[in-house]
DNA sequence: GCTTACCGTAAGGCATGACTTACGAATCAG
DNA sequence: CTGATTCGTAAGTCATGCCTTACGGTAAGC
């Protein structure tokens, strides 16, 4: 929902590589787990958080629950990234120009 | 240094407002400790770990030292999200082709 | 209907991490 | 040279987080 829970759901490395995975093309719960080095439990309880922050939503088909990767969470994101970058850029900026006075 | 040491560093809520306020203004050690609700060791091992991921840099003056923050972390991160940013979207675009069929 | 497949949740163990206080090093003021 | 300021690091405490196994619930196949 919040730049906060979007960063720190993307903040561990194997969740990290869940959402990754449902981004390069929607999956179901078994098949990711299949390619990673945790329990099946495991990956289900990284897509809640990752459900949580909204970087996935699911569609149910059958008893398989297949997840997507959502665009809006990685926006929220990014927004906040692009406001931090103007802060940085615009102070970094007043640096330079203070070691070469005009 | 690596976009995952920029993910991790920001996970943290005070760690991340210690980065913001150098971001806004470069800041000794102690100004930023006392804009915060937490004591200024932990302020400092913030710092190391803001350090380490290249998210900031040092400047010594006197028995201060001065916390700016260095644009090329932020960078390393954004790449990483676009990446990130075109899969998702590219997925996207295929499920809504798969909805509206041509 | 009964079995099988797929999944979420609960409970518990174990490591990691964030914070504190205490201490030591380095610099400036007098 | 002494005292004061500023800071980093060490040691210890306590909470949080990630993973596991165990269980229950739902839908499909025969």
């Amino acid at each position: 929902m919040t730049y906060e829970s979007v960063l720190l759901a993307l903040s561990d490395p194997t969740r990290r590589k869940v959402f990754e995975t449902v981004a390069a093309k929607p999956c179901a719960v078994g098949a990711i787990a299949d390619q990673l080095p945790v329990s099946r439990p495991a990956v289900s309880q990284h897509l809640k958080v990752l459900s949580d922050a909204g970087l996935v939503h699911v569609t149910v088909q059958g008893t398989r629950r297949i997840y997507a990767a959502r665009p809006e969470g990685l926006a929220e994101l990014r927004a906040y990234l692009d406001r931090l970058w103007g802060d940085v850029l615009t102070e970094f900026a007043k640096e330079i120009e203070k070691d070469n006075p005009a």
